[in-house]
Order: structure tokens, then sequence, then C-alpha cells
DNA sequence: GCCTACCTACCAATCGTTAGGTAGACTGTA
DNA sequence: TACAGTCTACCTAACGATTGGTAGGTAGGC
């Protein structure tokens, strides 16, 4: 509003963020924490705002519109991060499918776990039609689209058969999903074995030789 | 009570589905599809009682424990028949480790979808501790129990390098939760197409040739 | 004087749960 | 066959607790 010049552009609108008040960043990445551990459902807003040392009432001053708006900003933050983070940690790896599936893994690893099934499982149904399909779609192109574009160039490559590259990203997300939950139980096995054994499997299966 | 003999064993004791009257099976049945497609969360008893076309207080006549032992038995009764299930269709199938597989999905494929990631994820939080671990083992034994024998078997036959059958069990488990996802989505392509892409993945990879 | 970032106090709705009642089918006894 | 008693499978009515949400106030910094 104070820029007249119609072909300026906020330097922020360029980057991820948009100006966020430090406490309401406070909110979201506890409230990330708490939603992605347990899900929509589990937690109140008493639990988030006990967290954060806040009464209940007062995360109606970061978020008008309450438990809903905050949730779906919460799930399009950490879609985004996770997109630009895949995207990155593929153009940072050498241009081998297993490097590049291997950089992804190691940053969804990185970061707090995020149980994609388990999300679009229990939390859609909750939602409102409209912010469920925001957040499906959000979800959906934040983690097929950098897998595509690994898969199609793998493929482009000779480095592997892809008939359906969306299928082969969803696999592979399942495959992360199933590790995150395997961490959380009783586990013996590090994560980095899993990574491994996983993305082994996904390349050359279990069949021996080449039979 | 009627017995005095100490080893005297009531038949119904020895088979699977002890004397459950015609009222309650209903009950669990209708349970079972509503909790298994939003989770346990997101129905409440009245949603429930709905359904069945009776008065939510009426469920506690069938379960008087309440909710908790409603869901814990639903989710016992849905195991235990995936448990056997899934046994008697590798038991059926030709022993080879694809065509148990291609069985074991089937026979997933023929029942209510169950989406095994987004009930651990987001069920066991909000149960009891002592309803949680009961959950997680009965899912856990039914699940891993007989693929962990598939697979160790394929292994004895030469048909695979197995290092660790559990982690295989969990990966199968892992892509048909992805399948069954890939499902609820506007997809394209029919289950069939799903599983037999799964299994080959899971038998050869995605590298062409023996690479 | 205004803005930020909270607060207290309350609300209606909904949750799981409890208490107590009842129609109707079934069972044993006279 | 008639009656009494019991059992099944519900019902109505209410409960306290918890939920997301609203209204209005306020201390402190710019």
């Amino acid at each position: 509003m104070k820029q007249i010049d119609p072909y300026f552009v906020e330097p922020r609108e360029l980057v991820a963020e948009p100006e966020i008040s430090d406490a309401k960043q406070r909110v979201l990445e506890t409230a990330e924490r708490l939603f992605m551990e347990k899900g929509y459902a589990a937690i109140t807003l008493r639990d988030l705002a006990e967290a954060l040392g806040i009464r209940q009432a007062s995360l109606y001053y970061h978020f008008p519109a309450g438990k809903e708006q905050l949730y779906i900003e919460v799930v399009t933050r950490v879609f985004e991060r996770h997109r630009a983070g895949m995207e990155a940690a593929i153009k940072a790896a050498p241009p081998r499918l297993r490097d590049g599936l291997l950089a992804v893994a190691a940053w969804l690893g990185s970061q707090p776990a995020v149980n994609f099934l388990g999300m679009m499982h229990a939390d859609l149904p909750v939602l409102s039609r409209e912010g469920a399909q925001r957040v499906s779609r959000t979800a959906y192109a934040a983690m097929f689209g950098p897998l595509r574009k690994l898969f199609l160039a793998a493929q482009a490559r000779g480095e592997a058969r892809v008939d359906n590259p969306d299928l082969l990203a969803g696999f592979f997300i399942s495959l992360m999903d199933g590790i995150t939950f395997s961490l959380t139980q009783q586990s013996h096995l590090p994560r980095q074995v899993l990574v491994e054994t996983a993305v082994d499997l996904l390349l050359h299966g279990i069949t021996p030789q080449s039979q």
C-alpha cells in the first residue's frame, strides 16, 4: 500500500515467508509439532495454548478464523518447505536416481516427521470440504512434484523404466511413511539402514541376481 | 459357572467367534465401517447410533465400557480376520513369492480397506496406554506374522534375499496402504494394476535389465 | 494515541457416560 | 393354557466435562 509503482513487487512476496510476526511464527512452529505428532483432532486449542504458555483465547489474535485456518496454515507451510527442501536436495545430489532418492530421504529425515498417509486418512475428513481440498492439493503437489521430475529424469538417462511417475512417487512416499512409523515403534534399526534398504528395494527389488 | 470339571473348556472358547448376538454383531460391523473409514476420533457414538438407527445411549447395552472398548473389539476383529485371511490366501496360492504377495494383496482388496499406517498414527495416541498397546500388538502380529513367514519361505526357496523379514513386511504393508490411499483419490488406475505394479516393484525394482 | 499481544470471563454445542424405564419375546411352573 | 418372572434390546432424560469460539478489557512499547 505504501508503494505506488504498479510494477513494484514487495521483496517479501518473492521469498517463501511473508511478513509473519515472531509471536505468530512461534505459534505456527509449536502447532506444527503438535499437529504432525498426533493429528488434527487429537490436539485441542487448549493443548496448543498450554504448550505455548498462553491462554487458549489468545490464539484467536493470530488466527481469527480459528482452528481449521491455523491447521491449514501449518500444513501449507510444512508442505511448501518440503517441496523446496526436496527440490534443493535433488539438485545438490549427483544426477543418479539412487543419489536423488537418498537425498530426498535424507531431507525428509532431517525434518520433523510428517506422516503423509496418516494425515490424509485421519485429518482430511474432519476439515471442511474446501479446507480438505486445499490441503489435499497442496500436499499432493508438494510431495509428488519433485519426485515425479526425479523419476522422469532417471528414465531419460535410462536408469529406470517408468510407466507412471506419479505411481512411483506414491510408492516412494509410502515407503518413507512406513519408515517414519517403524521408527516410532520400539525399533532397533537406525534410520539410515531403513532408508537404504527401502531405496535398494525400489531400485532392484528382492529377487536375487537378475532372475 | 454351570461346569464344575476344572478341565472343561467351553467349546465356544475354541472357535474364533464367541457368542455374539445378532444385534451386537450389527453394531460391530457398522462401527468397523465407520471407524476404518474416518478413524477413531472422527466418529462419535452419536454418528454410529444414527447409522444403526438407534439412540446413542443404547450402545452402552452392548459395550458397557464405552467407546474405547467398542473400538478395541472392532480392531481386534478386523486384524484377526486379516491374519486368518492372509494365511489362507498364502496357503491357497502357488508356492512362489510373487503368487503369495498377489494373493495377500487380493485378500486385502477383497476386504473393507484398512489404513494401517493411518490408524497407528492417528488412533493410537487417543487411546489409553493399555488400549493402545493391545491394539498395537494385535495389529502388528496379525499383519506382520503371515508376511514374515511368506518372505522366509521365499528365501528358503532361493527366490529372495531377505535380510530382515519384518522390514520387508513393513514395506509391503506400506505399499498396500499407499494403494488404498491412491484409490480414495480421484484415481484412474484400477486396483489390479496398482497391485501388480507394487508387487513387481518389490520383486524386481525399477532399474532396467539387471544393471 | 495507537498497535501488539496477550488476558479474563463467558458461551453454546457437543462429547462420552450414567440412571432408570419399558415393550416384547422367551421360559418355567401351575 | 395361563400366569409370573426374566432377559433382550432398546428408550428418554439428564449429567459433567470439554470443545471451539466470542466479547471486551489491558499492560507495555513505538
